[in-house]
DNA sequence: TGGATATATGAGTAATTGCTAATATAGATC
DNA sequence: GATCTATATTAGCAATTACTCATATATCCA
């Protein structure tokens, strides 16, 4: 593996990372529909602000959302789309673990 | 957010967290072209036998990696191709972090 | 059956991640 | 300028992740 194809890798674990927790899933699929206040991504997600700033800022770090000021509201918006598609896949793949689970069991 | 929502995306984190790693994203990558052994995957990374072992387990755990033994071999192979087309579009999300970071600088 | 080989696992340790509570910062309004 | 509101950040702590080393387990062969 040279190490240009291991500097890549390092560089897409960072994206992949910064998608890899629950509550910044929650916060992209309810992005789909365009750009939210933090006040709604809290209000959406049910947790603390404090909490949901972190994870709006290590995402937008990691370049998967922008943002943009108004007034005292900042907006975020997604700037991957095709992390939804990937998510449709990421669901077949946890389907079929149960499934396999439930055949197993069987 | 539904408690359904909230769980599912809880597992949807599981299967990303278990590709945001460089080795494992290596791992996959090298797979593409069809079904591994351990040591040929081991040489390819450059990482330890052990280390590799870990990270091929955590996939296979995870719904991403499948496996059959051949006497004392054990072939690994990807159960996600969509993971491949995924990764274009994270690269694409990293080249635009660059091309910002670029633009910013200057 | 013993030795060799390939692979998986346990234990220990260090690094990273994620949360909360408190507070700082920025913008708006009076 | 003071107060309020929205958001970001710091610090402390707990949980999780990842590595190495040593070793266990499984398979093959003589």
């Amino acid at each position: 593996m040279t190490e240009k194809e291991r500097r890549r890798c390092e560089l897409q674990a960072e994206v992949l990372k910064a998608l890899a927790h629950p509550i910044r899933l929650a916060i992209i699929q309810f992005l789909e529909n365009g750009e939210k206040c933090v006040c709604d991504i809290v209000e959406y997600v049910g947790t603390s602000q404090s909490n949901i700033s972190k994870h709006l800022s290590l995402m937008k770090g990691a370049g998967i959302l922008s943002d943009r000021k108004e007034g005292l509201s900042v907006y975020y918006e997604l700037k991957m789309p095709c992390a939804l598609k990937f998510f449709g896949c990421v669901r077949d793949i946890m389907e079929n673990q149960l499934s396999e689970r439930s055949a197993a069991l069987q």
